[in-house]
DNA sequence: CGTTTACACTAGCGCTTGCTTGGTTGACCC
DNA sequence: GGGTCAACCAAGCAAGCGCTAGTGTAAACG
């Protein structure tokens, strides 16, 4: 059995199996349609993952720790400046939401699926990935980009960005950098 | 069978699988957890409704409801200056989204198990209480309170308000109108 | 060469699922 | 006081569920 290791193919059926579960919800997705779209037999399944709640925990993985390298790179990219740092993870969040949907979507539905130990687990990288945010959002307030509550601001932040999964259209005419730059737009406070 | 009746019963019984379906999910709940929780045998909970579907959408179709009907009534009770009714809408949807906190948390997270029927006869319900939210936000636009798309914000807006049932603890020390309050404050824009 | 390892298969166990069927009960109605 | 009807129950069916056991096979290894 595979578990614990990071082979390429347990990568590509971690990947297959984010599409499923976006398309049909953790629950209704069976190890059997798990397998056929994986090209194999349900009994082989078990090889790769130690059970279905792995196959879980192994996607959200995925996406959050994907999320938290880009955004550390995004900041590590750009200017000291509040503004530019604050448009960098609001890009960066955008971004990976877009490119990597299937994880971020089934991270964000299916949490609570997860069993106590994969989420006290991976509560750990979402946490560090929510420090990223709240570190910004002190700095923009340190600055005077923005004003209000540092928990507050960072949770309606966060709320508006991830909300976008439900509605944001990548066929249509925006890009998720003009979404960024919309929403900064939106709660900074230039002089009027 | 009692399909279609608004029988007090039917809603009684609704408002309990609303509960059941907030702990574990709706595809979790099994017709046999619900009709323990309802103090009924399996078999006759297939008497007031015709299958578990129609409990899912009997829940969300109360919860949104009530939204819209709430969202009227505060619209109706203020003033018409745009950052009254704006402070209105805020409160009105946290308000409802606290005190019928579970047929909202199932309408926002088991939407996509409605059967198309379902969905459509509830979509228009939803998009009547959205279209509340861009005229608000279109008035807020017109004197100039806040900037921005009319579709993106109200997009944005809802987002950040939807998210406080991930993260918002009524026992702790903020109220729901505190929320409101400073979520307005954050996208009005006031000369600094 | 023989042994190990990774990956896949077949077959099916034990259990749960949503839902149906046929029947009982007690309150109300003319 | 027979008829009606909503509400409920006991029993169980057919299908589907996650997962296991045991086996086959081809490549990699020492």
């Amino acid at each position: 059995m595979n578990v614990m290791n990071e082979s390429p193919r347990r990568k590509e059926l971690t990947r297959q199996a984010a599409q499923l579960f976006v398309q049909e919800g953790f629950d209704r997705t069976t190890v059997r349609m798990l397998a056929q779209e994986m090209g194999i037999k349900s009994g082989s399944l078990f090889h790769h993952f130690r059970d279905k709640q792995e196959i879980l925990a192994a996607v959200i993985e995925e996406g959050t720790q994907n999320a938290l390298v880009m955004a550390r790179e995004a900041l590590a990219r750009c200017d000291s400046s509040a503004d530019a740092r604050l448009h960098a993870m609001a890009r960066a969040h955008l971004e990976t939401l877009l490119t990597d949907r299937n994880a971020h979507v089934v991270a964000l539905y299916e949490w609570r699926r997860l069993d106590s130990e994969a989420r006290a687990h991976l509560s750990h990288l979402r946490d560090a990935y929510e420090e990223l945010w709240e570190q910004v959002i002190d700095e923009a307030l340190a600055e005077g980009l923005i004003h209000g509550d540092r928990f507050l601001v960072s949770r309606f932040v966060m709320g508006a960005l991830n909300w976008t999964v439900r509605w944001y259209d990548p066929a249509g005419p925006r890009t998720p950098d003009d979404l960024a730059d919309e929403l900064v737009a939106m709660i900074t406070r230039r002089p009027a």
